[in-house]
DNA sequence: CTCGGTGCAAAATGTTTGCAAGTAC
DNA sequence: GTACTTGCAAACATTTTGCACCGAG
């Protein structure tokens, strides 16, 4: 709540009773929702907040850093409220993302080739497969 | 082309011409293109193709393993013909993916969380950050 | 000849924009 | 009071579906 306040003074940002509630819904999270699950999530606690709302606050508040955007295959967007640097498994038939806390892959070295005249923001590893529970519905 | 007919085989479909151009459009394409700019290089070769039929035959391709998708933030799909164990770096600014290709990350070991009950079919880094063009361009 | 594939059009899904009215500071 | 936000509606972008016709095997 600390970080939120904070960054939204830096950015000129007003803390509007939406903005609270979305923060609030993403940070409590232990998912990667899309904007549909945070719109369905919130709209329980502000049921006149408008989807249009929770899209634009989810991608607003990727832009001040207090949220991720996490990888996808093309399908809708998915918000990651872990700052920490972490990785994921990703379950290519239920979708369902797991996060991975590795110190190994942590300090994984950035190849030569992306040295010179690049900046790397963020590295991490993502193992795709098939979870344990879809394994078990076979 | 041997990989396509063998596949094609394999899973029961004919080899249409329109499959066979798509087939060597992304096989000669060194990028990472999404379906709108396959259907816009195959269209220079085949003029009547539809947008549907490119956009259908490239999922296809990829459920029979001779493409893969790959990881974005929510905007349209994008393809790789690339079928060797490689990995990713990503310029958030222009979306310009370049490939790694890196033994150590090949070698990286699946960590400990994953292992009980769970199938890893591939695994890659991925490097986010700025590429050297968009620093230049500053 | 037959079944799978194609092209088209429409629908579905997800995202973005423009703007009038509302509200935090 | 003012500038930032919101909600709404419409536009946009991308993907999927249904179906009649076509063509590879």
């Amino acid at each position: 709540m600390d970080l939120f306040r904070q960054k939204c003074k830096e950015y000129n940002l007003k803390t509007t009773p939406q903005r609270v509630v979305i923060y609030n819904e993403i940070r409590n999270s232990k998912e990667h929702p899309c904007t549909d699950n945070m719109f369905k999530k919130v709209r329980r606690i502000f049921p006149d907040i408008s989807f249009d709302t929770v899209n634009r606050t989810l991608l607003t508040f990727t832009e001040i850093g207090i949220l991720n955007v996490v990888e996808g295959y093309g399908g809708p967007k998915r918000f990651d409220p872990d700052l920490n640097n972490h990785h994921h498994f990703w379950c290519i038939r239920c979708n369902n993302i797991i996060d991975l806390y590795n110190k190994s892959y942590d300090n994984m070295k950035i190849v030569k080739g992306v040295q010179k005249g690049f900046t790397v923001l963020r590295k991490k590893v993502i193992l795709e497969g098939i979870c344990n529970k879809c394994n078990r519905r076979d």
